[in-house]
DNA sequence: CTAATATAGATACTAAAAATAACCATTATA
DNA sequence: TATAATGGTTATTTTTAGTATCTATATTAG
């Protein structure tokens, strides 16, 4: 059954499905021995590149709901990897703040993430990735100013 | 808060996740006319491509399970787009085939699927096309074939 | 030929991820 | 000051994928 599924090949939603599939198998054993997942992989970077954020910021740049946040900022809390900090200026929020060790943990984490997307992306070429890049934003971005059926207008480039 | 994910955007998997993320939800936005989702399309492609084949070739050409496939195929089956005829040479499989009208909402979805993909890939040139193309096959296809440990091997304290 | 084994499909259960809704404490506003 | 909005929390639900088990047939090994 080799070739099998040609007729759906030429959808880039079939590609991709498939492509992120294998993608985050590999990504999350690559963060397991750190007992991170993807999602909390992002979180974690996201805190220590801007320290102090709080949850619903960290909501808004992961585009995911507070609700959801809550349970993965628990998860780095419990690994001590960070922590929730009272702010002075508004008594209902956290400052998230990494902790030392989440900072030792991020930078070995960092490396082992890079040094696999290097792997995987090795065979490409440097055209090639910058394609898939651009590809892989204008895919994300595309979505949201699509109101109408019809070509969208192209804003920032 | 614009570009606060500036770090994680270097990731293949993060801008992967987000660009399937909205992909994903227009697909099927564009199926949900059809009654279609994303999986339930690939299966009713598939078979229209390869008429007679059984649950475990597709859940194989899927690179699913043969237990979820039963679900899917049920879901098909109920709006009449597909029957399950038992073979002949083996009695315990079904022979998977397209009703007529599983063949007319079949080419209507596939034109829809084809026109939004088009639309989606509209700003990349035919070459960052290809390139994106390639890409997601390298990627895909490197997870079979992964015997390297070196990513694994960042062990941690 | 019969017994053991493998396979096709189905069912049920489980686990993970994301969306939704309601809630409390606090802040902003009318 | 009353009302609305916001940050965070909890609980519920939905979706999706994985696992284990079951039946009935098929294959094979002895």
């Amino acid at each position: 059954m080799k070739d099998a599924d040609k007729a759906l090949r030429q959808f880039t939603g079939y590609a991709m499905k498939r492509a992120f599939n294998t993608l985050r198998a590999e990504v999350n054993a690559v963060l397991e021995p750190f007992q991170l997942r993807m999602v909390t992989f992002s979180a974690l970077v996201t805190i220590v590149d801007k320290p102090g954020l709080r949850q619903s910021q960290l909501a808004e740049i992961l585009s995911m709901e507070r609700s959801n946040i809550v349970l993965i900022v628990d998860e780095l809390e419990n690994l001590e990897l960070v922590t929730r900090e009272r702010t002075a200026d508004d008594r209902r929020a956290y400052a998230l703040k990494v902790t030392l060790a989440g900072r030792l943990l991020h930078d070995r984490a960092l490396a082992a993430v890079k040094q696999y997307d290097k792997r995987m992306t090795a065979e490409l070429t440097e055209a090639e990735r910058l394609a898939l890049f651009k590809a892989l934003n204008v895919i994300e971005k595309k979505g949201r100013n699509d109101d109408d059926t019809s070509a969208g207008e192209v804003s920032s480039a």
